[in-house]
RNA sequence: GCCCAGAUGGCGGAAUUGGCAGACGCGACGGAUUCAAAAUCCGUUACCUUCGGGUGUGAGGGUUCGACCCCCUCUCUGGGUACCA
């Protein structure tokens, strides 16, 4: 047993636990246990070369502070940490300085570790993960292949952001608009469309389980509404127009088919395959010459220009189904290939886009929703904006006076029977694009093959239903799956980690490892030709960051499983997380990814429920003291460490989750923290004197005042519901109000001290196993289960009644708890504050809240 | 533009969800203790006031006996999104 220090020295009492908590397994969690389990989740973080800042610790104080209460309470909780290690910046110092990504991971880690030790963070670190260890994207590969089977992997050649300074290919969501034009997220470097052979899911095949799975979860409504806009479902109708004298048509999405009357002219994106075939002679220099211009733009300049409307005449033109009209075919980039068909009917009358480019270019505008006159329009009637609301239709046949919704139905029924139009559904949500021209990710456990060769591969090695196929340097090759038996698929060494110029993974340019032969029966393969084999080559591509971090919470479950990716039955027992915590700004991304993954890891029975994240919390930012974002150029960084020297981890755990609501955006100020030092200082004092001793006053046959008896029960009642709740702002408030009546009683009883200590224990665990054993304790206060209040001591026999007049307030009195509301309100009339406010005045009405308020309606 | 969240003392924030606005903490002020300081303890601290009281939760209106809380309009702040037919 180490010293016993008098004063409260967090310096040497913080490690002491960390290291007890460690030997001992205290917070292990374990499978099968007979007891009810509680499994929280913490958003895993990159670990990255600067290590943790304030912000880190918010969320993951929060999920510890849980976990001891739930622990506490008798559930057997199962709380881990790991490391989403794959990303850029690691890669970035490989290429500086030569260093191996894995070698950076290591030694990052071992810091993030010690950092969220040192907080007396005590995750179950036997179960800890780190995606870019090779038994852990083994499944990550596995589950690649399981998509790939199913049909639900592809390859394309996908205009892309693509970064030169970077060397690398990013993501939509890594690309942000700035004023300067379209910037890297990392590093704020400028990037360019470019056209690269890219791995694609088809998570938009989900988009309908992905919509209907969100109704169930207990999440943030704001989250819940920005996965469904994400996923951007629109219900409406497919409807095709003839092409005049051309062997084609146009089949276009439109929510609005009411309005198909009033469709004056045709758009379609500059991208559309049907450009070149319809424009007509006299149109093509300027038809050409648009679609150039157009190309050059970046999608941020497209959307700026908004105002301004572009286009250009194809000079072909198309037959509006519903009334045979011959009406005009245009090119303009307001329509996006990437969204329905390519194509639109415009409706000048009735939608605001349309009603611009037809203003611009003098284009036929027909009203056909009748606004009954609350559309804004000059002089000679004509609409002076699009009117997009619904109505009767006019100027519409026999269609006329149907309502909007009545309207919609009978035309596509009508185009149904005709086969030129039905119903559809549409949705923004796209593929997900799925591949980087990186070294530091998981490699694609995929060979490219001859077509020749691909029909004499085994078809357990392929995607049955839809073959996967690209043109590699002129030539179609197949793509097939190593065998299950073949993973991981580990990285190779590499010479260097840049990519090459033309924008292929630094990994196109490992010779002895991109080629190979397999054989075609069993999978099997060698770096040496043999009897039968065929030759192939290796996908060179490796999967974005988000890969790992899709199924990373499955693997916690049964982290070092060699024959699957969860063993079933710890997956029943477990289940899914209980609470996911983690920042809003994954809120669409990461959790629509993980989703998908996960619905279908279920479709093919892998894990026994479709969502993988029934609760939700997102924690808020810490700000710095000035208010604005924490970041290293504003010099507003606050540092843990330095904070922990001076005050401890616990104060520091307990001030983060003190300074407001856990889900608010608050500013950090150092000052405050002095607060919650007094608290614990005050604390400390509460069970020893100045020598180090048990304080005298506390006896265990020993009775507390009625009043600070109240308060302690009252107060395990409030904190008891705010842990519950993730209120441990309140939480500490009451703490803090209990413990200024505990330090103030003569006569403390045992019990009380302990009970307090109990509360504090799961947001102050240090401080509160010091004093849990200095009580005399030999077992840690992780295992002293948590107290329960007295409701009996809740009850008071007087209480105090507001009185107001005409709702304000004017005087207040102690009355009988179980008063009635005559007697009530007689108190009310007889009080000497109350007479002066209502002699001379009738009284109209009188207002009894029981226990709270009496309220006197006078004239 | 659209969607979402928010606005309460000098500061961070409370308010049982329609019932005493400002809990708890920081800061400030006054006092005790000390040779002095640190630490600790005790007060005061929304604003105005003629000391009776009056006014106050971003602004304006409404519902109600009673509104920080519900409804309408507006202003500002933060976040998301961007011609999605």
């Amino acid at each position: 047993m180490s010293e016993q220090t008098k004063e409260y020295d967090f310096l040497s009492i913080e490690p002491k636990w960390q290291s007890f908590w460690a030997e001992e397994n205290t917070y292990a969690a374990i499978d099968f246990e007979d007891a009810p389990t509680y499994y929280i989740l913490d958003m895993f973080p990159y670990p990255s070369g600067a290590g943790l800042h304030i912000g880190h610790p918010e969320g993951y104080t929060a999920s510890d502070a849980l976990k001891r209460y739930k622990k506490a309470r008798g559930f057997n909780v199962l709380h881990p940490m790991g490391w989403d290690a794959f990303g850029l910046p690691t890669e970035q110092y490989a290429i500086k300085t030569g260093t191996h990504p894995a070698e950076t991971t290591k030694q990052n880690v071992a810091r993030f570790t010690e950092q969220l030790k040192q907080l007396g963070f005590t995750y179950d670190w036997s179960r800890a993960i780190n995606t870019t260890d090779p038994d852990y994207y083994k499944w990550t590969q596995w589950i690649f292949i399981q998509l790939f089977k199913k049909g639900l992997a592809y390859v394309d050649e996908k205009p892309v952001w693509f970064c030169p300074e970077l060397g690398t290919v990013l993501a939509n969501e890594e690309v942000l608009n700035t004023p300067e034009g379209p910037r890297s997220e990392r590093g704020n470097f400028p990037v360019e469309r470019r056209p690269i052979r890219q791995w694609v899911l088809r998570i938009t095949e989900y988009a309908e389980p992905l919509i209907k799975g969100l109704k169930k979860l207990d999440w943030p409504d704001s989250t819940k509404r920005l996965q469904e806009n994400w996923i951007g479902r629109s219900e409406g109708g497919e409807i095709t127009f003839q092409v005049v004298g051309h062997d084609a048509q146009l089949t276009v999405f439109t929510t609005r088919p009411d309005t198909l009357y009033g469709a004056t002219y045709m758009v379609i994106a500059p991208e559309h395959p049907l450009v070149s075939s319809i424009t007509t002679a006299a149109n093509k220099t300027a038809v050409e010459s648009y679609i150039t211009k157009a190309k050059s733009k970046s999608d941020l300049e497209r959307a700026e220009l908004s105002k301004e409307k572009t286009g250009a005449s194809t000079g072909a033109t198309a037959i509006n189904p519903v009334n045979g009209k011959e009406i005009p075919i245009w090119v303009a980039d307001y329509v996006l290939m990437t969204y329905g068909t390519g194509a639109i009917m415009a409706v000048p009358a009735h939608d605001q886009r349309d009603f611009e480019f037809a203003e611009e270019f003098d284009l036929e505008i027909i009203q056909v929703i009748d606004d009954a006159n609350t559309a804004e329009k000059d002089g000679a009637g004509i609409l002076c904006a699009a009117y997009t609301g619904s109505g009767p239709l006019i100027h519409s046949a026999e269609q006329n006076g149907k309502d909007s919704e009545t309207a919609k139905k009978a035309i596509l029924d009508e185009l149904g029977s005709r086969h030129q139009g039905k119903a559809a559904v549409n949705y923004k949500l796209r593929d997900w694009l799925f591949s980087r021209q990186r070294y530091w990710g998981e490699p694609f456990p995929i060979l490219w093959v001859s077509e020749e060769d691909y029909a004499n591969i085994d078809d357990s090695l392929k995607s049955l239903e839809r073959p996967v196929s690209c043109q590699i340097e002129g030539k179609t090759l197949f793509a097939i799956t190593l065998p299950e038996e073949a993973l991981p698929l580990e990285l190779p060494q590499v010479e260097s980690y840049t990519p090459s110029p033309d924008g292929q993974s630094p990994l196109s340019k490992a010779e002895d490892w991109l080629h190979l032969y397999i054989d075609p029966s069993t999978g099997k393969t060698s770096d040496q030709a043999q009897e039968g084999w065929i030759a192939a080559q290796r996908e060179t591509n490796t999967m974005p960051q988000w890969a790992g971090s899709c199924w990373y919470y499955l693997r916690y479950v049964d982290p070092k499983n060699q024959q699957a990716l969860i063993d079933p039955e710890k997956e029943k027992y477990w289940g899914t997380p209980d609470l996911y915590i983690g920042g809003a700004e994954h809120a669409v991304l990461h959790l629509l990814y993980a989703r998908f993954w996960h619905q279908l890891l279920y479709d093919i029975g892998v894990v026994s429920e479709a969502e993988p994240f029934n609760k939700l919390f997102h924690q808020g930012i810490i700000l710095g003291e000035d208010g604005e974002k924490m970041s290293k150029s504003r010099g507003n960084v606050v540092n843990p460490e330095t904070i922990i020297e001076a005050y401890g981890a616990d104060a520091l755990r307990l001030y983060l989750m003190f300074l407001g609501p856990l889900e608010a955006m608050k500013p950090w100020n150092t000052k405050g923290i002095e607060g919650i030092a007094r608290f614990l200082r005050k604390t400390w004092r509460l069970v020893l004197n100045e020598n180090g001793l048990l304080q005298e006053n506390i006896q265990p046959e020993t009775h507390l005042d009625p009043e600070s008896e109240r308060v302690l029960h009252a107060s395990i009642q409030k904190i008891t519901k705010d842990y519950e709740a993730l209120a441990f702002n309140t939480a500490i408030s009451q703490m803090m109000i209990c413990l200024n009546h505990l330090a103030k009683a003569e006569n403390l009883p045992r019990q009380a001290v302990e009970d307090f200590l109990r509360l504090l224990a799961p947001l102050a665990p240090h401080i509160a196993e010091e004093l849990w054993q200095r009580l005399g304790h030999e077992k840690s206060i992780a295992s002293a289960g948590w107290p329960e209040f007295d409701p009996s001591k809740l009850i008071e026999d007087t209480i105090k009644i507001v009185f107001q007049v005409n709702g304000k307030y004017r005087a207040d009195q102690l009355l009988p708890a179980d008063i009635g509301k005559e007697d009530a309100i007689a108190a009310a009339k007889a009080h000497q504050k109350v007479l002066p406010h209502v002699e001379g005045k009738s009284i109209k009405r009188e207002i009894y809240v029981p226990g709270k308020i009496v309220n006197l309606v006078a004239q």
